[in-house]
RNA sequence: GUCUCCUUCGUCUAGUGGUUAGGACAACGGGUUUUCAUCCCGUCAACGCGGGUUCGAUCCCCGCAGGAGAUGCCA
């Protein structure tokens, strides 16, 4: 039988790390075992919807690369994929089981379940959740409660007696006694809409789908989607509930962890591939030594067997070692193209790019290349290029074990060495030999020559690598930045 | 409160009835280097606790503790 997965997130805010693990998971088990992968839009919260949230997500997913073979826009046989286009269908089959018997009416206000379950908590009740106070309406006191107006919602019997289990294939058989099931969920709500549970069964069947896998936080409600399934007389599907993803604390990670939202790693510079990498990897390892997949890989070798159980904490700073790790192998070009908008952004070059703009960042690429974690980054480990921004602070220029008169004298006569040996094109060995010679000529160690060097060009201790500087900002821009640091440390 | 699930270095994980319990990130130290970074080398660091079963348990069984999730006209 062909495996058949989907994702089916809620458009109710933007596509988070946890949802997208979800996704990639669907993705490659679809992938690697041949089957098809579904996307499916469950916009029954309609409170709660964003047309935002729809277009993160199809947007998030395309820049992932992860392409549906059945769902919203592409099409397929068991359409419409978007819930709130299926309408009719879950109140078929919702009435269908009040007609059976297997659900009912329930005119219950919203004021008086509040009102019972804070009772309910406040009681310490061992029993909490619905009264079932509708269970039993006669024909009659429906038609009186229907007279007065009020939309009913419909709820699931759930039976009192006995035990519902589910299987799990990582999680193994799980069981609850039916008493411990919320008793009697809303299935269809008062605006008409179905809750998740219905929806959600009902379209998995529908859509034939083989293999549910979903977040372990729904565990909880498999035997009630059992019961359902058995309402229907259908089929149940295979479970595999995934390991949530947490935060430092261990909670649920969500955005008091840091950013959480795809779009937020896209802009401040993660490549797609690391962040399926990494995230593929938080609770699921081939051999727990391979470290790097590209996505085809993954398409091959996804195994459900190789999926932890336990949840497994985020950490930022590997997705950005594995970030840093795919900015390096990257070509160069794409690298350029890449930091391109960062660089627009920061108002450094002009938006549509000059040809000569075009160049200079294919100059800055190589030796921004090795030190980006994120291609924001790029920023400021350039700003020196466009803006000329001098260290006033004369102590800055000065380095280890040197002093201000050392200083003044190294930046002079370094400088000299430095441009006259660049005009007349000699090598940077040589040009560097010369300036230790320098330095140990007036005692100081090397830093304490090229520290000044360096301030005056790059306003900054911290810089790209001393000749990669200059030949970015030019030779003449270099002997003005090298003679208004004299300046600097030469006025009292 | 009740129910369900989970438990190997700080984090992600590998693994076995007898192993120096392996790898990666982080941290720390060192090397390369004009700074930073990259790169290379190294150090630190784990089987939650208590009972069993066994010649022997991290691994099997039972308790306990801790953590998480669920208990909505949200998904």
């Amino acid at each position: 039988m062909e495996v058949r997965v989907r994702y089916a997130p809620s458009p109710t805010g933007l596509q988070h790390i946890g949802g997208i693990r979800t996704a990639l998971f669907n993705y490659f088990f679809a992938r690697s075992s041949g089957g098809k992968f579904i996307l499916r839009v469950e916009d029954t919260d309609r409170e709660r919807y964003s047309d935002e949230s729809l277009e993160d997500l199809y947007s998030t997913l395309e820049w992932l690369g992860v392409k549906w073979d059945e769902g919203p826009v592409v099409g397929g046989d068991y359409g419409p994929y978007i819930q709130s286009e299926r309408f009719d269908i879950y109140k078929k089959y919702a009435e269908q089981l009040v007609a059976e018997g297997k659900a009912y009416y329930c005119y219950c206000s919203p004021e008086r379940l509040e009102a019972l379950r804070k009772e309910q908590a406040e009681s310490k009740s061992e029993y909490q959740g619905y009264d079932r106070h509708c269970a039993n309406l006669t024909a009659e006191e429906r038609a009186e409660l229907e007279a007065q107006g009020i939309k009913p919602v419909i709820r699931l019997r759930v039976p009192t007696e006995g035990k519902t289990t589910f299987h799990d294939i990582l999680m193994g058989d799980i069981t609850r006694r039916n008493r411990d099931i919320s008793p009697d969920p809303i299935i269809l709500k008062s605006d008409g809409f179905p809750t998740y549970h219905l929806a959600n069964v009902i379209d998995d069947h529908l859509m034939h789908i083989t293999h549910i896998m979903r977040a372990q936080e729904w565990i909880p409600s498999g035997p009630l989607h059992v019961l359902l399934y058995q309402a229907f007389g259908w089929e149940v599907p295979q479970y595999c509930h995934l390991p949530m993803v947490m935060g430092k604390d261990g909670q649920k990670l969500s955005k008091r962890h840091g950013s959480t939202a795809v779009r937020d790693f896209r802009a401040k510079g993660y490549l797609p591939e690391a962040i399926i990498n990494y995230v593929t990897l938080v609770g699921w390892s081939l051999d727990g030594s391979t470290e790097f997949f590209t996505k085809s890989e993954l398409e091959k070798c996804f195994r459900l067997e190789n999926i932890h159980k336990s949840p497994a904490v985020f950490d930022y700073k590997k997705l950005d070692w594995f970030n840093g790790q795919y900015i390096r192998a990257a070509a160069d070009e794409r690298i350029a193209s890449l930091i391109t908008p960062y660089l627009q952004e920061a108002g450094f070059i002009q938006d549509p790019l000059t040809e000569e703009d075009k160049a200079l960042v294919s100059r800055i690429v190589p030796p921004v290349k090795e030190r980006m974690k994120v291609l924001s980054d790029v920023v400021p480990l350039t700003a020196f290029i466009f803006r000329d921004e001098p260290v006033e602070d004369k102590t800055v220029y000065i380095g280890k074990g040197s002093d201000l008169e050392k200083t003044v004298e190294a930046l002079r006569r370094g400088s000299d060495i430095l441009l006259s040996g660049l005009r007349s094109g000699r090598s940077h060995e040589d040009i560097e030999t010369e300036l230790s010679a320098l330095a140990t000529e007036l005692s100081i160690k090397v830093a304490g020559v090229f520290q000044p060097i360096r301030v005056a060009i790059t306003n900054s201790t911290v810089s790209l690598p001393l000749f990669d500087s200059i030949e970015l900002i030019g030779l003449d821009e270099t002997e003005r930045r090298l003679r208004r640091g004299l300046t600097i440390l030469e006025e009292n």
